[in-house]
DNA sequence: ATTACGAGCGCG
DNA sequence: AAAGCGCGCTCGTAAT
């Protein structure tokens, strides 16, 4: 029997729990929403980690819900680190209302009640682009600005509120087969989100030592902030000798363009690709400087003061941040960890990574989406973009994946599209459901993942815009359709992967959390990094092996969860590493 | 002095 | 050789 686990700042109707900021109220509730426990009252974090504590003893598998996992989860681990209790807190199951009204503010599968209609009523065309989501305010925490479900603010945060949230949430989903995705969706879309809050919460490893090792190698010793380190400021000055501009700052792109174009190189911008291919002596140390200058500023040793604390790097991921469903992240940029400083993502002593990556996971879940034949076979070879090639391209691989790339992009120009015609004989299942996507985007029309997130209807200005009179502004009209073509285009595919990786980390940290209950708290595996198709662990090396098979068995429950007993085959590459930059 | 935005580059 | 999708961060620069 399912329990609900509902968490609030107050209660409407026992007023006297308002009393004070921090104070959170607790209100049990079976399957079927009734109430059959009172309220809980609780003044503070470390109450409310106590309580939590002696709930998830007596009801492990109850379902919390709450306006947002991020905000009271993280709360929870806090207060229950500072106590250093026997074994931390784990929340098994959540249900996130803020991440929930999110997805059905724009989902399709909807029953079209007026809560539905009340919540997507406030779309426009103008935050396109930016997702704005629903934020909480009923933590005491938040930012004044930042609202939860308007109007009727004051109210939003009682536990009477955040049950009848629940309700009319569960009432919008409907019985049926695209229900029953759409609940998978929110269901995995909240277990994401612990997953993600503890993740943020214990940090990936970062050995500081390495990190500045490596700064050290590539840029000399550490300078004051502000000023350039020593072998970047080597560079500068050669770039300007060679330039004939000693006044010239080669941070400033204007000043670095007109610099460039006074010395005979015709370029009209500072960027890596077009500098490349110039014939000038400038040329070569001046990429060499934008590679220091990019580590120096992006992941130098400012960042490393700003974001590692205690040897651990703590990122604040986003769940549902991207509006395909993949994760953003807000902090120290955790998603786009260069290649080159992986190296100081070190596991402790008597420690490893095991790293996980989903090959060419995008092609496989058109595949199983679509029900492609021809696709679904390449799927089971030994690379998929190499089977492509020996159905289709003589064999090679590198057209092959650009076609492939190219039809799940939109590409117009070029490579690929070129090769299009060849990819659409070959999988004319695939490339038909991408069309149609597309097709569908031009128009004006809405997209939907296997599970069921939408993207948004285009806005006023967007469906304005297609109201043309002259030549000229049927032709931008064109574009503006096609452009829209082909984010819609892509938006089934990638949202549908980030669907599948979803489930895999919400079930990798399910088994994780049962296969290793016997081992000692202090050394069991944790999830410590997930970059959209890559999960890692940090574990004991002698349990290394079995997370490895926990990882495997995650993935394969993903597959089921998402396309039952679908043909398509969904390898990992997996690597049991010291260091992160091993890995593949 | 503060804010907004584009350039550029990192990741999948 | 670069384009076709989705992001975040930092910088310089322009606007306020």
């Amino acid at each position: 029997m399912t329990r609900y686990v509902v968490v609030a700042t107050h209660s409407v109707s026992q007023p006297e729990l308002e009393a004070q900021a921090a104070s959170s109220v607790i209100q049990f509730l079976d399957a079927d929403l009734q109430e059959i426990g009172h309220p809980m009252v609780n003044f503070g974090s470390a109450s409310l980690a106590a309580a939590a504590r002696d709930i998830t003893q007596k009801h492990p598998t109850a379902r919390w819900v709450w306006s947002d996992t991020t905000r009271w989860y993280r709360r929870i681990l806090e207060a229950d680190a500072a106590t250093r209790p026997a074994r931390p807190i784990a929340i098994q199951r959540a249900h996130d209302l803020r991440l929930t009204r999110n997805l059905l503010r724009f989902a399709a599968n909807t029953v079209r009640t007026s809560y539905i209609d009340e919540i997507s009523a406030d779309w426009h065309e103008e935050n396109h682009g930016t997702l704005t989501q629903f934020l909480p305010e009923n933590d005491p925490g938040a930012s004044p600005q930042e609202t939860l479900f308007e109007p009727h603010k004051e109210k939003n945060a009682s536990l009477e509120y955040q049950i009848a949230e629940l309700r009319l949430q569960f009432a919008a989903i409907p019985h049926s087969p695209a229900g029953n995705r759409l609940r998978m969706l929110i269901a995995a879309e909240s277990a994401g989100a612990i997953a993600a809050t503890e993740m943020g919460f214990f940090g990936l490893p970062w050995n500081e030592t390495e990190h500045k090792r490596l700064l050290e190698e590539a840029l000399g010793t550490e300078t004051p902030h502000g000023q350039r380190p020593p072998k970047l400021q080597a560079l500068a000055e050669e770039i300007t000798q060679l330039l004939y501009t000693p006044s010239l700052n080669p941070d400033s792109p204007q000043d670095l363009v007109r610099a460039l174009q006074r010395n005979g190189i015709p370029v009209n911008s500072t960027s890596k690709w077009e500098l490349k291919g110039k014939d000038h002596p400038v040329i070569e140390p001046l990429l060499r400087y934008k590679k220091m200058y990019r580590l120096y500023t992006a992941n130098g040793w400012h960042w490393l003061k700003t974001w590692v604390r205690d040897g651990r790097f703590h990122p604040e991921y986003v769940v549902g941040g991207v509006i395909t469903g993949r994760w953003a992240s807000r902090g120290g940029g955790a998603l786009q960890i260069p290649r080159g400083i992986r190296e100081a993502v070190l596991a402790e002593p008597g420690w490893k990574l095991v790293v996980a990556d989903a090959s060419q996971l995008e092609p496989r879940i058109l595949a199983a989406m679509s029900r492609d034949e021809g696709l679904s076979t390449a799927s089971r070879g030994k690379d998929l973009y190499e089977s492509v090639a020996e159905q289709g391209f003589g064999g090679d691989r590198a057209h092959a994946k650009v076609a492939m790339l190219g039809a799940m992009y939109g590409a117009t120009t070029g490579e690929s599209a070129r090769l299009m015609p060849t990819l659409r004989k070959l999988y004319p299942t695939a490339i038909a459901a991408l069309e149609k996507a597309a097709r569908s985007g031009e128009q004006g029309g809405v997209v939907s993942t296997h599970l069921g997130r939408t993207t948004p209807a285009p806005g006023p200005r967007w469906l304005s815009s297609q109201q043309t009179s002259t030549q000229e502004e049927q032709a931008r009209a064109g574009n503006i359709a096609r452009t829209r073509g082909r984010y819609t285009r892509n938006f089934l595919v990638q949202g549908s992967a980030a669907e599948w990786a979803l489930m895999w980390i919400a079930e990798l940290r399910r088994q994780l959390a049962t296969v290793f209950v016997e081992d000692d708290d202090a050394s069991r595996p944790e999830l410590v990094f997930f970059l959209h198709d890559e999960i890692m662990v940090h574990t004991p090396e002698r349990l290394a092996d079995r997370v490895h098979e926990c990882v495997l068995d995650a993935a394969a429950q993903a597959t089921r969860w998402m396309f039952g007993d679908t043909t398509v085959e969904f390898p990992l590459t997996v690597a049991i590493v010291d260091r992160y930059s091993d890995a593949k």
